[in-house]
DNA sequence: TCTGGGGTCCTAGGACCC
DNA sequence: TCTGGGGTCCTAGGACCC
């Protein structure tokens, strides 16, 4: 199941008034910036525009598109609804990403009186409709590779059904681009191996292929364009990293502006890594330079951490050492966290006796009061927030000049 | 004024262990 | 008078997906 154009749906739900009934939609970053098209209305496909490509070109196909920005929220409550929703339908039912999920309806034919796949896809449709306002298309298959490829057949607002037996045939009918899992790498390595086309793929050896790449991917591949499947549908475990970037209007050189601007990013991912209960173990710093080259520096410790300070310190070090071999002006910078454990606890330590550890209680109990303080207040406060000393706001508040950041700074926090 | 931001998975080399 | 074969973990980079 996948929505058409989901966040073009959810802006519209968001600001009926201004957009319902709209056909050229743009959601996306500002055609000004450096923003890309996130989701165009199919109006607006018509002219030639497609997700991720610059807004500004975007804008240059389409003048007369309404440029709005992701409605975040609003896409998070339909995503949480149409999870709901599905579940009515069979018990397998999985979030692929905000926009996109597959149920198992395996062992439901009675329970649908054995009417045909396809009606029952349509009735799901009409229920999706009728529960959440969306507007979806449906695949059907007896796997997930083809029921996903036969989505897009089925798009928009249709239901497509590739029945037991046909799926190398449909899949046959592809452009090898339309795989799931080929892009324009491995679209261009086949093109210099001679290889255009679906039927000159599967008709390839897979020892061949085995020649080509390693076992494994060529494994992959002969299946794939086979339409061969077994992975079941199942839900993912919990998140295997957290990581938050940003790229800049213009280019930066300065350290002084990335450290600040990397703050803000530490102090966003720590605190959904805090939401969660978790403790990571690997902090990475990317950098991304004019070129598009993208150069990373990580660092994993022994002792899983959450606190602000101590991944910021950490993070702080890895972009100084990034910026010693790469000096050049920075487009983006990026953090993540990674390697989760449950608690900060480090098993060896009681036997190596160690030096203290990277991360004490009390830079816990910090963050989490700043966490609190967030959630009641907003976006107050955060590392290298000036803690104001009561007594001597008290006392300035005659008229007297504010004690500086520098001496406040040094105050023992109350 | 080309090229976002959130992810997952894979590879390859080196350190280190048995 | 020479240098195996298995494994895990870490790091850096890259392909790909929505």
């Amino acid at each position: 199941v996948d929505v058409d154009a989901m966040f073009v749906q959810c802006a519209v739900l968001s600001d009926p008034e201004r957009l319902a009934g709209e056909d050229l939609i743009l959601v996306g970053g500002s055609p000004q910036g450096r923003g890309v098209v996130t989701s165009a209305s199919y109006g607006c496909r018509a002219f030639g525009v497609r997700s991720a490509i610059s807004m500004a070109s975007a804008v240059r196909l389409c003048p007369s598109a309404i440029v709005v920005p992701v409605p975040g929220e609003m896409v998070r409550k339909k995503s949480r609804q149409l999870r709901i929703a599905l579940q009515h339908w069979s018990p397998v039912a999985v979030m692929a990403s905000v926009d996109e999920a597959y149920l198992d309806l395996s062992g439901t034919e009675v329970l649908y009186r054995h009417e045909p796949l396809e009606e029952t896809a349509r009735r799901i449709q009409r229920d999706l409709k009728l529960r959440t306002g969306l507007d979806v298309s449906i695949g059907g298959a007896t796997n997930r590779l083809v029921a996903k490829l036969a989505t897009s057949y089925a798009k928009p607002a249709g239901v497509f059904v590739v029945p037991p037996g046909d799926e190398a045939c449909f899949v046959a009918r592809l452009e090898i681009a339309d795989l799931i899992g080929v892009g324009p790498t491995l679209v261009e390595d086949l093109r210099r191996h001679g290889v255009t086309t679906m039927s000159a793929l599967r008709a390839l050896e897979l020892e061949t292929l085995g020649s080509w790449w390693g076992e494994d991917r060529a494994r992959w591949l002969w299946r794939v364009c086979r339409g061969m499947d077994d992975s079941p549908v199942a839900a993912r475990a919990g998140a295997k990293s957290i990581s938050s970037e940003t790229t800049f209007r213009r280019d930066i050189v300065d350290l002084d502006s990335l450290e600040r601007i990397l703050r803000g990013l530490v102090v966003d991912v720590a605190e959904s890594l805090r939401k969660q209960s978790l403790f990571a173990r690997t902090i990475t710093v990317k950098l991304r330079d004019r070129e598009f080259r993208d150069r990373s520096r990580s660092r994993t410790v022994r002792e899983a951490v959450q606190s602000d300070r101590v991944i910021y310190e950490l993070a702080r070090a890895l972009l100084r050492e990034l910026r010693e071999r790469h000096g050049k002006p920075a487009r983006l910078i990026g953090v993540s966290l990674g390697n989760f454990a449950s608690s900060g606890e480090d098993e060896q330590r009681s036997l190596l006796e160690l030096a203290r550890p990277l991360e004490g209680e009390r830079d816990r109990a910090v963050s989490r009061a700043v966490d609190l303080i967030r959630a009641r207040h907003g976006e107050v406060i955060g590392p290298g927030s000036v803690i104001a000393d009561p007594e001597r706001r008290r006392r300035s508040a005659g008229g007297g000049p504010d004690p500086s950041p520098a001496q406040s700074a040094q105050d023992e926090p109350r």
